[in-house]
Order: structure tokens, then sequence, then C-alpha cells
DNA sequence: CTGCTTGCAAAGGCTTTGCAGAACA
DNA sequence: TGTTCTGCAAAGCCTTTGCAAGCAG
């Protein structure tokens, strides 16, 4: 596993430092959705000494190298998503809690023609819902 | 039109005044999507005197009152869609251009169960292009 | 060694806020 | 006349950048 983000990372040109690969054990560890101060938390906790600069110089990177996915939900801040392969998204609109939606229990019918010129580059759903009223 | 605007602004609580009249005027002349900057140059290319801060006061405003829609698609930047009939989207990543799909262009079969304790909000679908390559 | 990385602090871009004067009801 | 709103400038938040010191290959 750290393998594999090693050779990705060499393979785009970037270097498997520590603070990168000690970035990479704790996003990918488990799938998770994170902003920068998340990871930044996160990575101090335990206890490493990472400064913000580089948390988000890692984010961009992870995302070049497409280790990496970003998530637009919230317009305060940035989202990534430790899972790349194809996924869709619940956004509680009063917690800002993210939560995954399988691929195949959503199933898109009919996409449309795209505008001309243009190739597919992606789907992003987002499903948004808000905490139920005590009845 | 504007009687329609000026009524749902004043039942939620806030005034019809001419900044805001006039930026509603502009916003739903036609089907649009603008941020703040581009909303600000529109409106002081008709003449009138409006500051920033107006502009967004008055978006978040509109927002509030379900006359405009926030999209989530660029992280540096809000975008606002004058069209709030239920829709999606284009957005090409090259360009940074939006565009509507009309929601019968699309079928979304067997939405997931939602997340205990929530509603439905919304369902926001991005779908992502890229200029293509001339072969 | 040589160039890429890191950390810190400062700068940058977008959005919000504080406040005095103006406009509305 | 009492609120609410506007405009301006300043502040705030997130993200990027400049630069000197550190590390990888």
């Amino acid at each position: 596993m750290n393998r594999r983000i090693a050779r990705v990372l060499r393979q785009n040109g970037a270097k498997p430092t520590a603070q990168r690969m000690a970035l990479a054990e704790i996003l990918f560890s488990h799938p998770q959705h994170v902003c920068a101060e998340d990871l930044l938390d996160n990575a101090r906790d335990t206890g490493m000494r990472i400064s913000k600069a580089t948390i988000y110089n890692t984010l961009n990177l992870f995302v070049r190298c497409g280790l990496l996915r970003e998530i637009n939900v919230d317009a305060n801040r940035r989202y990534y998503d430790s899972t790349i392969t194809p996924h869709h998204h619940f956004y509680n609109v009063d917690t800002g809690e993210l939560g995954d939606i399988p691929r195949g229990s959503v199933r898109l019918a009919d996409l449309p023609d795209l505008p001309p010129g243009t190739e597919p580059a992606g789907v992003e759903l987002v499903v948004k819902v808000r905490q139920r009223k005590v009845a």
C-alpha cells in the first residue's frame, strides 16, 4: 500500500517524503472526508511535526496524482475524499456531515448529450438531507 | 414579476429597495449563473451605483428567500443560479462554464435510503466535462 | 552536491462585518 | 421617527506564496 503511494508519487515526479507518507497513512487507513484543518489536527494528534503549508501542498499534490478526490459541497472549505472509486455523497446541510453513496445504489439513466466539443470528465451527485423534525 | 419578487421579499421581512429590485431585474431577466463579481459588473454596466457589500448581502438574502440557488462547483468562488426549478448542471472544468441540464433529460432511478433521522433536502447533479482534444 | 520540500510568516482572494449616513414605512 | 439598508473600509477566513533552512537522491 505504502509502496503503491510512493510509486504513484514518483511517477508524478514527487518524492515520497516522510510527511507525505505519514499523511497518506492517515488518509488511506480508512475511507474518510477531510478538510485541510481536519488533516492538520489528525496529523498532529499522531505526534508528528507538520506545517499548514505542507498540508495544503500535499492535499493538492495528492489530487493532482489522482490519489484524492476533491468534493464541492461546502462553499467555505474544500473537502477531500480518500475514496477515489466512483461513488456519490450525502450531505447533511444541518450538521455538515458527509456520507458515501455506493455507486450501485443509484442508477443514472438517460444522461444528456454533452455540450458540443466536450467529453465527459466525471459525474458528481450530492443528495442533500436535513435533520428530520421530530414529529 | 417584480411584484412577485417584492412580495417574496416582504414575506421574509425584507424591504424591496431600489438596489434589490434592480439586481432582481438583472438576475431574473433571463436564466443565468453568476458569481458576486459578475453581478457587480453587470449592475454597474447598467449605470447604477451599488457597493460590493450590497451585492453580497443581496445574494445571501435572495438565497434565504428561495429566489436564488447556490451552486457548488468552483471551490474559489460561489456561483448563483437564477433558475430555481429543479435541474442539473454541466460544468466545463477547462473553461469554468456552467450549463443547465433540464431535469427531464436525466433519470435518477433507485435513489438510496437516506441516513436515519434525515429527510431529503435536494439533489444536486453536476456532469463535469472537458474540452475534447482535437484528434 | 543540486534540486525538491518543509516550515514560517506574509500575502492574496473572496466574503463578512462594523459603523455612519441615507432611505424606507 | 424608528428601523432597516447602503456604502465604505476594515477585518476574517481559507488558501497560496516567498524564502531560508533541511532533506532526498
